[in-house]
DNA sequence: AGATTGATCCAT
DNA sequence: TGGATCAATCTG
């Protein structure tokens, strides 16, 4: 499987958020991998979106969205959750997608079969489920090494792409109507 | 609808 | 330094 390079993640990031579903998040963990297909996405584009944290500017905490794309943005929410962001666009252009959903697709050695075709819904839930936290801020996807990402076996039909609104950004005014929540249909 | 939980940010 | 805020989840 293939390995996504940078240069895909240096897109417009709506285009990037669409063309990640299908895809492959994959994790290792103290020797094991982990393999998940990414199922819905977010994408938050910008200064000028409200709803995206670099709404507010360039702080240590949003630093990560201003640098090269391909890495991951993963922040604390709530005090209990964490959330997995893909840094999208060209360094200084402030941008991420938001990975919301994705499906266990092999049986890797850590999971039963039980959870083999488990949807993990919620970008806390997956994150909790995949041992992602903090200390993959700032992580280089592009190596294939604790996290990265990988192509999709087949093309996916556009009309398989439902687009909603995002979710949980009602203080966003306007940004809320943008239908920048992309969930792949199976 | 409420409780949980702590990092972050901005105003003092 | 203090307090409001928050891209969530679970329970009932």
């Amino acid at each position: 499987m293939k390995i996504l390079p940078r240069k895909f993640y240096s897109r417009p990031t709506l285009k990037v958020a669409q063309d990640l579903l299908g895809c492959f998040l994959v994790r290792k963990y103290r020797g094991k991998i982990w393999r998940a297909m990414i199922t819905e996405t977010e994408a938050y584009v910008g200064e000028k979106d409200l709803a995206c944290h670099a709404s507010k500017g360039r702080t240590p905490r949003t630093e990560v969205m201003y640098g090269e794309p391909g890495h991951a943005y993963v922040y604390m929410i709530y005090g209990m959750y964490h959330c997995l962001n893909i840094v999208t666009e060209k360094k200084d252009f402030p941008a991420a997608v938001l990975i919301r959903a994705v499906e266990i697709i092999d049986n890797p050695p850590l999971l039963n079969k039980e959870r083999v075709g488990v949807r993990l819904n919620g970008p806390g839930k997956l994150c909790k489920f995949l041992k992602i936290d903090r200390k993959l801020n700032k992580w280089d996807l592009t190596k294939k090494d604790k996290l990265w990402l990988e192509h999709r076996g087949s093309k996916i039909k556009l009309d398989k792409i439902k687009k909603s609104k995002r979710i949980g950004i009602d203080y966003a005014q306007h940004c809320r109507e943008s239908l920048w929540r992309f969930t792949l249909n199976s």
